[in-house]
RNA sequence: GUGGGCGUAGUGUAAUGGUUAACACGCUAGGUUGUGGCCCUGGAGGCGAGGGUUCAAUUCCCUCCGCUCACCCCA
């Protein structure tokens, strides 16, 4: 029997390398332009993390949780997301110590015990970014901002905002008690799947899937009439900055929607998620929010965030659905293909050329003909023919591989060959 | 956890209750003496596992496993 990979995990071979590449660099360069510095944390954590941050309630911590207890008898789980992490550092490490926000990012692994579906794995790869210590909404804009940007930078098309505010707890209570109140009175027309959602979880009727539900959650109340003070003056500044994003950046455009709702605990006030227009059923290609209260929940102090995290493997879906290009590998810059008795001559020189930064790969031993199509199908740049003519004379011949190009004799040595072929690449 | 669909070479497909299971791409060896792509000719490589029906099963039936899509939930 021949060994599997786990289920929901994925090989990454290297000819889908490119579009991680793409993701991660546009993430870097993104995070750069708007000052958010790469953090990076543990793999796994004490378990309690993820149920104190997470919330014990969800989905995430009672079923999708990879924890195990390791030799020391201590419960280690696998982070499910990165916030938690992210909130723990910040507190572990002092960090409200420096001067607030602090803006940080990652780019990382995250593990769920899921069932796989189209853009859902069961490791899978998330772009985060958290602004710690501001409460304004500029910061809240910031961000949205900053996921729009990468969408449109990594050249992602047709993509919608959804933004709604859930207020703060103060107004939440008396929104969640009247938002029950309207869906039992009109529970007899509900699927029962989403009677069941009203008693375990009110706020997820709001999107549910079911058609039937969601005429009915149309006509619900709305949270954003039941916040006040503070988290109101923040939602209406919020629209005001995001009604100027929209005239500096032409595609951008956004959508109140009251039936967005997050599954984590710790979100409060603004909540986001970016969508591709004709997205599958897991097609939410980043999803953020604030979460002020986090850092009391893990131990802190109270200390305003707002962040977002985008899916990576989702992204490259939707790259791929766009047919969108992505720079693809280069092969090397010199193949040296070698005859008779140079083996020994052509791996030297190979060594030699990669000591002077030449990219240089060795043909396999084989006839010329099969060394000539290894170099092609590599698609290097150049072939380096040694044979012991060449070696005797102490003359190679250069041949480069580019449609129509052409072959010189070049003196049998490192210098004059990197000089060559630099100068041939340079044209 | 629940439900649907699907399992034939590395990949994508085809056919068949009965001889060597086909095609394309890919891989590999060649197409005269030391020159790639295009073209031509060869070669390697497969019926997910187990059980049942049958003279005979890749084909029909069952179980399991796997993949996939959807629900739940979420990036």
């Amino acid at each position: 029997m021949n060994f599997k990979r786990p289920r929901g995990t994925a090989d990454i071979l290297p000819e889908d390398q490119p579009y991680w590449g793409h993701v991660y660099d546009v993430a870097r360069n993104v995070a750069n332009q708007f000052g958010y510095r790469r953090i990076d944390t543990p793999i796994f954590e004490d378990t309690n993390l993820f149920e104190r941050g997470v919330g014990n309630e969800t989905d995430i911590v009672q079923k999708e949780m990879y924890s195990f207890e390791d030799h020391g008898g201590d419960s280690i789980t696998l982070r499910p997301e990165g916030t938690a992490s992210v909130c723990r550092a910040y507190i572990e490490n002092g960090l409200h110590n420096l001067p607030q926000p602090v803006r940080m990012y990652y780019a990382a692994a995250m593990f769920r015990y899921e069932r796989p579906q189209a853009g859902r794995v069961r490791q899978f790869h998330q772009f985060g970014v958290e602004a710690i210590g501001d409460s304004s909404p500029e910061v809240d804009a910031e961000i949205i901002e900053l996921g729009w940007k990468y969408i449109a930078d990594l050249g992602i098309k047709n993509v919608t905002l959804r933004i709604n505010s859930l207020g703060d707890s103060e107004g939440r209570e008396d929104y969640i008690s009247d938002l029950e109140k309207y869906f039992f009175g009109v529970a007899d027309r509900l699927p029962k799947i989403d009677r069941d959602r009203l008693n375990r979880a009110p706020l997820r009727v709001l999107d549910s899937k079911a058609k039937e539900t969601q005429a009915l959650a149309d006509a619900a109340p709305k949270s954003v009439d039941y916040i006040s003070g503070e988290a109101k003056e923040h939602w209406d500044a919020l629209l005001v900055l995001l009604d100027s994003l929209e005239e500096i950046y032409p595609e951008f455009s956004y959508k109140v929607d009251h039936r967005l709702v997050r599954g984590l605990d710790y979100y409060n006030r603004t909540v986001f998620e970016f969508e591709p227009a004709d997205a599958g059923s897991q097609g939410t290609l980043i999803a953020g929010g604030r979460y002020d209260p986090l850092m009391g929940i893990l131990g802190g102090q109270e200390t305003p965030a707002i962040g977002f995290a985008a899916g990576l493997e989702r992204l490259i879906l939707e790259l791929k659905k766009q047919e969108l290009p992505v720079n693809s590998s280069k092969g090397p810059e010199i193949v040296v293909v070698t005859l008779g008795d140079a083996g020994a001559a052509g791996a030297a020189l190979a060594s030699g050329l990669r000591a002077a930064n030449v990219s240089t790969v060795l043909a396999p031993k084989r006839s010329m003909k099969a060394q000539m199509r290894y170099a092609n199908s590599q698609n290097a740049a150049n072939v380096v023919i040694l044979g012991d003519r060449e070696v005797a004379t102490g003359v190679a011949s250069v041949k480069s591989l580019a449609e129509g190009g052409g072959q010189s004799e070049v003196s049998l040595d490192v210098t004059s060959i990197a000089e060559h072929v630099r100068a041939d690449g340079d044209q």
